[in-house]
DNA sequence: CAAGGTCAGCGGTCAC
DNA sequence: GTGACCGCTGACCTT
């Protein structure tokens, strides 16, 4: 058995779910039954799997200090944006304002609601009379203070983002404004979302079993039942396994993709294709069911249909050919009660944009015929031990994409040159609305710890590590390291660097850096992190682009192209990019431009500005034009969207101090 | 014995030499003795092949129709330029002033000076009084108007191009201000080069059996006596062997590489090593003798010496090693009687270039030791059996390398395993005094026939085949199709595409196509022919350079890089190479959409495209549509057949390398 | 350095 | 849905 569990956990690892190296990881099966354990924990060994059918296993991780690590990576499919709930951190009896969180990308599910919650949540900070801000009622024991609370975050590409990731808090804050609500916060009004009407307002003080409001955090499954579990499960160390829990999807790892399936799910077809695959039986018989947490919070929830293919890998080919059958059942997304269901599959983990294969769209039907054959080509051996094949049913939309319901397999489980077929249940699994994958575009990870010591007056960056970054190498590897700066820079302390790990795509650096920053002007800084390729060989790439942070009361994942992702072969283009992030990297001094917080290419018209915004200020002023704004005239102007409205552009530039007396000719 | 002309002939053909499909190949030995004869027919296979020593072997070919295609391929060695000798083309009793030659690329004799000449020499046209041309002495009868001359062009790579055009003609001229006149006559001034000092003036008409100067042809060995065989030759069918001859390079084909060499060249060492390859004895004995034709017009022909080396291949490791032991009896080259020489190997046909190696350099010696060994890896048993190894001895020059010799080895010829020596005659190969062998560079070769009717103003094109093409794909095949572009373009019709011939490296179109241009304006024009892979699968590249024929009164290869041979993979390197690629292009306005291959409007998400491709490409992103194709997913996209089918467009535009992340705003 | 200008290449529009 | 057309953008350059 402990086998068995060993195979299921380096499984999990493998497939991408990235875990706490320190912290052990439990098994989870559900629904419980009355006679078994619910949770089996991996860390003592002395899981006892359940081989009931009808249940769904799940990995859970936790820690043993009730920091907020201990869930970061429950429900995480490979390459999703991981899902974390990262409280503000407190230090010295102070918490940090801004410390806030990541928001969850999706509505998937990380905590049963029911369950009882260990962990503390963030509070915004609370002002008292004089101005400072005291503890909140979760403040953590001093003995957890040097445990920096590290949130893992997704690293993407560039060129994907503000636009995604609007659509994405707003999704899951249920709060369209919010994205445009931090956006329009004065610098000096970093507390202004607590007293928006969507967001309930956060008394000034909370005790310690309160019911805390965390509709800030954007995941309304964080309820006010799991956030008071948070203070019970408090200073708990190696407690029982049934306060960690989570799910992980159904084909992520353990179970065999293929089992045979019940149709015990009300209003879902029997698929009539049983399983191939003797060794799941062996092990699990499984079922397909509603999970309790989905009927609890999702009442809407609904069937998702079933999908019908079959897959053969040809090793000698490297070849891998899916033959793409039907789907039953399918929800409908279109007001007529029908959808055009199309299927795309990918492989994962790895670039799971550069393996999409998109089957044809089937119009107006919630029965779809396929048969398409769609090939992959050059999947070696041990592509095939360590990936999976996601399918995902998408609804085509005018717009974007419906998601209709995804599954995975494993590509370990095919046997060689024979066709496996597959008649599985669609599940509802990661998604965002938009038609483009974040995580599609993930450059890597990277763990870091945020503090402000507010008696030092100094903000504590710790920089734990990095994981699965992409290579930019021909070797296959890069010699990354990390900068830190908080912009706008005003002086070179405020820019950092880690040493360089040479060779290595999961470098750990552990090292800890100090900003002294007064606490008022934290709500007009961005600390921002990247990470470089520092490459002896041949250039010097940024691998990942700016996660930054901006202590006005958010953080995200900021997405700018620094990464030229080239192949370094040849000649003139690296010379050109080396110069390209030679400048990134010479000028320690972080010129932003003040409206888009793009590099400045120097100061015109009084500020710090990119040739973008230079040349935009020059072209309104010059042509006296006139802009409107077809928002709420409170548009988000950063690099990517700067385009977007023109009105909110202008006003920030001149808000942000250009002067229209710097033009001289008219 | 027709078994071994068979081979002779299928070895003539593998060996590089390219001869039309319909016509007849003859096989000639020089010099010829009283009682044999000297020409043999091998079409109606009755050659009797002398078997005497001393004797040189030769391929010809000539049609039956007077035509000029008849010498077109004879002497040419693989990869080197074609000498043809196109006449004028004529039709409807007037000549085409412009049409004239292809200047033979060096002086190696096509035509034996002291035999007729069958074929009619293109004769500049006479203006009469009334601004009109008429059909000069040598004018072919109507019967010949349909089968349209021809000419086989070898296609060079570009970016290596007027300078070496520039001075081959400048060589085989004589005339050092060739080039520069045809660059610097006026656009009207099509004729002002008959006016050159260098340049014979030409009368204003032409008797029947006049002799004519023939200097602007560029080729001295066009003397007056050849021209008036022309028209002698005229309206003969089916005429006598003798008639049409023509020398190839001793060791091309046919003969064994390695004979046994009887010194009876005065100054010629006499080398020591005899050949170990008994077959050539059985067959033939050879003599190097002094061609009677040199003597007879190249009175400074001189001896070349001699060169010493063997060479092994090792079928196992697919190894080719040369043993470049020392050269003696070289020509002095420099002022002070002595030589630098070097050595160069190259495997041919094929990509020569890139199959170069180079030896050291022995200075002020013209017998110098080299005794380096030098490797050649990856040979398979293929190359060996269709390749030949080229030595060439060079001469060390501050400006460049004066040729010292040259001479060939069929590798089939070498044992496995088992050194080879050789001691073998230089040759006054094919040599311009360029360091660049355009040879090196060869693309492949072109036929094309050229015509202008002068009653209906209209310049007729016939593409009729392509060989020896280089393959673009990874599957060692191309889609290739040729555009014919008459340049300035001033009108649509004046851009022209073959079909396409899938899959061929060797495709024959057969097509025809007539531009309406007033002979007037021909001196201005320029008839560009390229030829580009259609590649459904990968990419489009231009896999030959443009092939100019300037009307104002030269046909020549030009060349320049239109092919950017990228691999399209990613972005931003690619992006500068365009730039570069693209700066060669901008003068010309050739630039085509890499999807359909209509006029490009410019470069859109890192591309060639139109507009309609580029708006294509965008909705498709933005809207992340997926098509389906109604056909193979293989359809032909082209500026017609574009709206077709989506899947395909779509497919093929990122194919092409059209970025999805040049699309900015979702 | 900081003004200016340029134009390839982007987004958007709207007859068709 | 298509694509010719046009205005805006900003990297790059000169002044
Ligand atoms: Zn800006
Ligand atoms: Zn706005
Ligand atoms: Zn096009
Ligand atoms: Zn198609």
């Amino acid at each position: 058995m402990v086998d068995r569990l060993e195979r299921l956990r380096s499984r999990a690892i493998e497939s991408g779910l990235w875990f706490y190296k320190e912290l052990p990881i439990f098994i989870k099966a559900t629904p419980s039954g009355v006679d078994e354990p619910e949770t089996s924990k991996y860390a003592g060994k002395n899981l006892e799997v359940p081989k009931k059918s009808g249940r769904r296993l799940s990995v859970i991780q936790s820690d043993t200090s009730n920091q907020v690590s201990g869930n970061l990576c429950n429900s995480m499919s490979s390459g999703d944006f991981l899902q974390l709930n990262l409280p503000g951190v407190s230090s010295n009896g102070s918490v940090l304002s801004d410390a806030t969180i990541l928001q969850p990308r999706t509505p998937s599910p990380v905590i049963r609601p029911k369950s009882t919650c260990p962990y503390p949540v963030a509070m915004p900070p609370q002002a008292t009379a004089n101005g400072n801000f005291v503890l909140s009622a979760t403040a953590m024991p001093m003995s957890s203070i040097r445990n920096s609370p590290s949130a893992y975050s997704n690293i993407s590409r560039p060129t994907d983002s503000p636009k995604s990731s609007i659509s994405y808090v707003t999704q899951n804050s249920k709060n369209s404004n919010f994205q445009s609500r931090c956006a329009s916060a004065s610098p000096q009004g970093h507390i202004n979302h607590i007293n928006n009407q969507n967001a309930p307002p956060i008394p000034p003080r909370i005790p310690s079993n309160s019911s805390l409001p965390l509709g800030i955090y954007g995941n309304r499954r964080f309820s006010s039942t799991s956030s008071s579990a948070s203070s019970t499960a408090i200073n708990k160390h190696e407690t029982e396994e049934s306060n960690y829990e989570g799910m992980i999807n159904q084909n992520m790892f353990g179970l065999d993709p293929v089992i045979e399936v019940k149709s015990n799910v009300s209003g879902g077809v029997t698929p009539n294709m049983s399983s191939v695959d003797g060794e799941s039986k062996l092990d699990f018989t499984q079922e397909f069911v509603t999970p309790s947490f989905m009927s609890d919070v999702e009442p809407e929830e609904e069937i998702l249909g079933s999908v019908q293919f079959s897959v053969t890998y040809y090793p000698k080919e490297k070849k891998l050919v899916i033959n793409l059958i039907s789907a039953r059942n399918l929800r409908s997304a279109d007001s007529n009660g029908f959808s055009d269901p199309y299927t795309k599959f990918h492989l994962i983990p790895g670039n799971a944009k550069a393996t999409k294969l998109t089957s044809k769209t089937i119009k107006k039907t919630l029965n779809p015929d396929w048969n398409e054959e769609m090939i992959y080509y050059g999947i070696t051996e041990e592509d095939k031990d360590k990936k999976s094949l996601r399918l995902t049913v998408l609804d085509r939309d005018r717009i974007g994409s419906d998601f209709l319901g995804e599954t995975r397999v494993h590509l370990r489980k095919l046997p060689d040159d024979t066709p496996k077929q597959f008649n599985l249940y669609l599940e509802n699994a990661m998604r965002t609305n938009s038609a483009n994958d974040l995580n599609e575009l993930s450059r890597g990870k990277i763990l870091i710890g945020l503090q402000y010591n507010i008696t030092q007056g100094s903000l504590i960056v710790e920089i734990v590590r990095c994981v699965e970054l992409i290579s930019t190498d021909a070797n296959g590897f890069s010699d990354p390291f990390v900068k830190i700066a908080l912009i706008p820079t005003t002086n070179k302390a405020h820019c950092k660097k880690t040493t360089i790990k040479k060779k290595s795509l999961n470098p750990e650096f552990q090292e800890t850096f100090s900003f002294v920053v007064p606490y008022k002007e934290l709500p007009v800084k961005t600390l921002k992190i990247s990470v470089y390729d520092y490459d002896i060989g041949n250039k010097i790439s940024i691998i990942i682009s700016d996660y930054q942070w901006n202590s006005s009361n958010k953080m995200y994942s900021h997405i700018r192209d620094n990464s030229p992702t080239l192949s370094g072969v040849s000649s003139l283009s690296d010379s050109t990019q080396i110069k390209q992030a030679k400048k990134d990297l010479t000028s320690e001094e972080e010129l932003l431009c003040v409206v888009c917080n793009s590099q400045a290419s120097g100061r015109h018209y009084g500020q710090y500005s990119c040739e973008g915004c230079k040349s935009f200020f020059k072209r309104s002023i010059r042509r006296s034009i006139s802009y409107t704004c077809r928002g709420n005239k409170d548009c988000i102007i950063d690099v990517s969207s700067r385009n977007q409205c023109q009105f909110c552009r202008l006003k920030k530039s001149i808000r942000m101090g250009m002067r229209k007396e710097g033009i001289k000719h008219s």
